[in-house]
Formats: structure tokens, sequence, C-alpha cells
DNA sequence: AATGAATGAGTATTCATTCAT
DNA sequence: TATGAATGAATACTCATTCAT
């Protein structure tokens, strides 16, 4: 094998310092978009930040928009479905339930600091034609399947008996996804009312509560507490 | 005191014409913001569509960002407080927290449109200090007397004794406020799937559920109170 | 009448200052152009030397090219038409023929001069869709027209008489109009080698000899010394 | 020398490979100018129509000015020389200034789309010092030499004896010269004007007529030969 | 010698803001 | 007070040229 390295060595290094290069663009726009918004990022800015030229950006980017919505859209997945991408190995689904709630809130920090991007970017994107359709596109396709997996966990959790019947698995998806996004929104202008805590609170005495019944939202001994 | 009146007429008549050029101009700007994004707002066209030159616009507003901003500040008043502004002289909670589930899904449409504006303006102001802290600072009043009056809702029904106890207030407030947040977010680029028959699903299965109670919701005989 | 002037006065003076400052541009462009050429001439540059901002260029001119295409067309005209603009009152087709040589030949230089400014405009207009067609519609009118002129010339000398019959007038104009163009080029790179004298030795021999015969071109003394 | 040949051998088939490219790179970059202009005309372009990489092109040439000068001027001569350049054998100067009339006339096609490059490359060159002066002094020498060949064929005619004497041979070829320049600029913009037919008619009635005399040129026994 | 990725100087154009009228 | 002509700072994008491979 060692025999055929050298053909592929030849153009293998090329590919990963492009992909390095390419991400470090993305990451130098998504920084500065955060720290002074997406309206005050020059390209100037980015390619020094980037530690290339000018004319580097658009050997990788048509244009600016191009950049921005790049940088904003491959920032999403990861702190999105990192919302609920933990073990799904846990069988019990109301430890599974409590777990997803836990997830949401510890994820709200981390996704109000993308919100403040996010609407920087489409802040820029706006009116210019075609981009601001992908950027809808990919929203709707993201939002999609974060609430076809808590639907699913729904539906499981139902199918297993200890998950009242009457209540709507779609019903409980949107309001996840919904107290999520809310409290996401309400976190970019307000991070002390709209915490992690309250968030969770929030999920534990309306989602778990209509799931498990209002009694038995944890245990007894700590419902009162919260 | 029309007693005092007659003074001030010399000048009076000015007044209001200066506030009706005052928001002719910031209809204006909210109009073209929400047909063509903030970000393509241009002091001619506002000025045109306002039937007053451009340099009239400088004696109202001393910048572009602050002309913007009022324009979404004074709009957002109306919109978001109209949701639960009417009737509050409905003595049973139980109606009364009907109607305000109802009251919010009604609004999303309308706020989902001004969601745009929104987020168009709030990129313009972005990075420009003073302006933008102005903006979250508005948002928080805004947010808090909702939330504040949902709270106020929920503390009088317990107090009369239809509404379970064991629910904190405050809670049921957040997940009023961040449900409508969410649904209005969701709404800006799927209003489709985010709809306000959808939002009313959830503020029924979960929050009036919560309040009133698993059983009661969905009872034969309840139901066609609610 | 006096008392009328007010009226007007308090809107003539702008449109002649509006003119002027358009004429001052065009000037300034055209200088430029036929210094440095049109590819270099820079709207900084123009603004500069016609004593306006880089903004004010384009209250008059929709862009660059139309500015510099501008500055070409309208100086087009007097610069090709003086050729034959001269007094037209001459009875004698002999004489007024002559004339007309003899003018052809004065206007050389300063066409020639024009033909670098010419060159240069098209080469920067080339390509701009509308503005190529734009200029060649011009050029072709403008050819159109002095051809006409000489045609018209002759036929009033063989209507008299005077010029042979057997000269098409056709074939007459568009020698004049053929050997002017044609040293004009030339003239643009080898301004020694064809010179006024040149083309006036031409068209005495060629064109006149045609028209009044050989022995007759002028009057048998000099007709040796050309 | 054949016997030299193989010295060279080494090295030789280097220099026609280089060569051809060098010609391929000059004929890529003609038809980019005549397709799109000089302006548009990209160093990418260029190469990539001439396959090769972009740097090859500056191992052949200094820089952009030097190439596109390049492609102009060599190729300059072969069209406007190829108007003269047949046989030259014909003995009779009747035929043979009827064969160069013709000649002239079927170059002017061709000619014109030359002329077409020659104005986009010049309008390019323009302001490079010492460019605009190779180009000024290789179009003098062009247009000398083929003037120097007119002014001979009437010389010739005129030792003869069976052309007019009292017709300057130099006024004749600035005629010639002139006339066919002139017919080029004009069908630039105006092909259906400046046909060859209408040059042709020019040449005959004016040029020929002039040197054969005008009962001559018409005359049914001598009009056959012409 | 050949390649083509990287560079960065160079410029047309826009538009918020000013201020003479 | 109102106007709108004038201003000029600010910036995305291009492309000739270089040079490491």
């Amino acid at each position: 094998m060692p025999i055929n390295e050298p053909r592929g060595a030849a153009e293998q290094p090329t590919e990963p310092v492009r992909a390095q290069k390419r991400a470090r663009i993305l990451r130098a726009a998504l920084e500065i978009c955060a720290r002074d918004g997406a309206a005050a990022a020059r390209m100037e800015q980015i390619a020094q930040r980037a530690r290339v030229s000018k004319g580097t950006l658009y050997r990788f980017f048509e244009s600016r928009e191009d950049l921005l919505l790049a940088a904003l859209l491959e920032s999403y997945p990861q702190s999105l479905r990192r919302a609920v991408a933990s073990a799904d190995s846990e069988p019990d689904p109301h430890v599974r339930l409590r777990q997803v709630c836990e997830e949401l809130a510890e994820a709200l920090v981390e996704q109000t600091a993308h919100a403040r991007v996010h609407i920087q970017v489409w802040g820029v994107v706006a009116g210019t034609p075609g981009f601001e359709e992908r950027l809808l596109r990919s929203l709707r396709t993201i939002h999609a399947e974060r609430r076809a997996e808590f639907e699913a966990l729904v539906r499981k959790g139902q199918a297993a008996g200890v998950f009242r019947a009457s209540v709507s698995p779609t019903v409980v998806a949107d309001a996840l996804d919904g107290l999520l996004a809310g409290f996401v929104h309400r976190a970019s202008f307000d991070p002390r009312a709209a915490s992690p805590d309250a968030l969770l609170a929030c999920l534990e005495q309306l989602v778990i509560g209509a799931l498990t019944g209002p009694a038995r939202q944890r245990s007894p001994e700590t419902s009162g507490r919260l």
C-alpha cells in the first residue's frame, strides 16, 4: 500500500489544506458577525482574521452574501442538533424525556449566542434573491427534523404505556421546539430572565407534566420545590 | 383644562401638524422595511413616501438608525400589547384564560409580519453603540409587561381557587410568552407549520391543561366551556 | 416686462448653472481622454478637473460609460459638420466645390485630434450593451448627413451643366467622405504624411479632376504647381 | 544548410513547439479580442483558449499590453499586405491597376473585421508609455510600404506611357491608401453603406479615371478590358 | 518549464448627511 | 422651516502578476 501512497499523497494534502482554509474563513466570519454584527463584517476584516487575502475569499465564496450565509448555515446544524443529539440509548421514556429537557435547557446559552448571528446574517441576506430562500429552507429543515425527533420520543413513550395517550405527540413536539425557540429569542435580549432554569421549569411543569400527570412530574418530594 | 387651550392656540395647530408629519415618516419607514427590508430602506425613499424632503427627516431624527429604531419601537407596543389588551372585564378566569390563548393565536400572524421588520432593524442598529442598547431595553420592558399580565391572570385564578395552585404563575407566564415568541420566530420562516391553530393546540393541551387539570381539559362536559 | 423677470429669474439661473456644470464635466472628460486615453480616465480625475465631486458626476450621468459616450457624441457633430458648414451662398459650383475641398483639408487637423478620443471611447464603450449601439447609430447619422451634402453639391453642379454628368454624385460623395475619414485615420498615427496639403492634392487631382476634366482642374497656370 | 541541422537537433525540436505555443497564444488573444473586445480579454481566458496556464503567458510576453499588442501587430501585416501582394507579374499596367483596385475592394471586409481589434487594442495600449509608440511606428511602416507599392505601380505605368503623366504618383498612392482606410473606418460602423462595391466604384471613377482619362474609362472598347 | 493558488492594488458606485437658498 | 443639490467616505469585487510547488 505504501506504493500507492505517493500518488494520492500528491493531491490529498491539498484538500485538507483547502478545507482548513475554508473553515478558517467561516470561523472568522462567524466571530466577527457575533461581535460586531454582520452588517459591519467587512470582507477585508474577515480576510485578515482568517489570515488570507481578500482575493482568496472569492476563491471560496461567490460573494459576501454567499460567505456569510455559509458561515451561518454551517454552524447551525451543530448548534441546533446538539440539543437532542445525546445518547439515545436510554430505554426508559421517563428518563429520556427528562434528559432531553435538560439538554434543551443546557443548549439555550449556546443557541442564544448563535441567535445573534442568525439575526445579523438574515438581515444581510434578506432581499438578496436566492440567498434568503436558501436560508429559510435550511431553517425549515432543521426545525422539522428536531420536531420529528421529539415526536418520535413521545410516541415511543405512549406506545410503552408510560405517557398519557390523551396528549398529541405533534403538539408536544411543537411545544418543545416552540419553547426552546422562544427562550432563545428572549434570551438574546434578556438572558437573565430567560434562563436555562426558567426554561427547564416550563418544560417540567407543562410538558413533562402533561405527559406524566401533574402529581408525578418527577418524584413527589421534589415536585414541590420546582 | 379647556381653559388653557386658547393660550397655546397660536402654536397648537402647529403641533398636530408636526406630530402628523412625524407619524407619516415612521409609517413610511415601517412600510418600506416590511416590504424591502431595512437594509434597503433609503432615506430618500422614506422621505418621498412620507411626502417630505430628505432634509426634513433630520429635523425629526438624528440619524438613519434613530429613525428606523423609532419606527420599530413605536410600532412594537401596539402589536405586542394588543395581544393581551382585550376586554379584561371577563370575571371568570377560565373564560379569560381561554380568551387570552385565543388572542395570542390570533396575534401570531400580525406579529410574524412584525418580526421581519424587527430582524431587519436589529441588523441595521446592531453595532451602533447606544442604539442597540435602546432596542434591547425596550424589548425587555415589553416582554416583562406581558409576562406580568399573564402572571396576574394566573394568580387571580389561583386565588379564586379555580386554577391549580401547584403550578407556578411565573412558569405559566414564561411559557405563554415563550410559546408565542417561539411560534412567531418559526412562523417567520415556516408560516405553514407554525400556524395559529398549532399554537392554540399547544396552549390548550399544555398551559390550560396544567392549570385546569388534564381530566377536565378533554372531558365531554368541560370541553365545551373552554 | 421687467415685472415678470423675477418670477422666471428664480428658476432661470438654475438651468444655465446646471448646463454649465454639465458642459464642464464633458469638457473635462474629453480633455482627459485626449491626453491620457479613455481607459485611464478615472471618475475621480474627471470630477476634480470639472471642479465637482464624484457624486455630482452621477447626478448628470448614469455611469462612466454614459459620461464618456456623451463627451464623445456631443463633441462629434460640431467637429464633423463644421467641415461643410461654411457659407453655402456661393452660387458658382466650381468655386463651391473648391471651397468644400479646402474646408475638408482644414478640418483634418481638428478631426484627427478628435479621432484619438473617438477610438479611446469606443474601446471603453465596446461590449457595454446599448452604449456601443448608440455610438454606432450616431456615427452612421453623421456620415450619412455629410455624404448627402456632398451629393447635393455635385447634383447642383451637374444640373447647371458645369460638372461632368458621367460621374456619379454618390460616388463622389463616398470618395469625399472616404478620403477625409482615411486621412483622419492615418493622420492619427502619422500626421506628417497625412497632411492637409496631401489631402487637398488628392481632392483636387481626383475629385475635382473627375468633375471638371483633367485639364481644367483649376486654371491652366496653377494646375502644374499642385 | 541541411548539414547544420543535426547539430541543433537536440534543441531544435523545442523551438517549433515553442513557436507553435506562441502562435496559439496570439491567435487565442486575437479571437477573443475580435469577439469580446480587447478590454474584456482576460489573461485567464486567453490562457485557457491557448491551452496553456496563466503563468506560461508570462514566459512569452512581459505583460498583458505586450501580449495584446503583439497579437495585433503580428496579424496586421498579413491582412494589410495581402491586399497588394497578389501576382505582381502582370505586365500590363492597366490590368494590374484594375487588379489592385479589385483586391482592395475585396480586402475591405477582412480589414474591417481587423479594424475592430485594432481599435480595441489601441484603447488598451493607449496611455501605456512605450507601447503606444510601438503601435504607431508599426502602423506608419505598414502604410508607408503600401503607399510605396501603389506609387511604384503608377510610375511604371507612366514610364510605359499608358498612364497620364499629369497625375502625381504620390497623390494616387495617398488616395488609394486613404480611400481604403476611410472605407474600412466607415465599414466598421456602417458595413452596408461602405460596401466593397462602393469602394470599387470610387476607385474606378476617380483613380483609374484620373490615370487613364475619363473618355477611355467608360468607352465600349476599353471597359471590357478594365 | 509549467502550473494555478494566492495576492492586493485599484475603482466605480452608493447614499447618509450637510447646508446654502 | 423646508428643500434637494452637493458632498465624499466607505467598500465589494476584479484581475494582472507572482512564485512556491
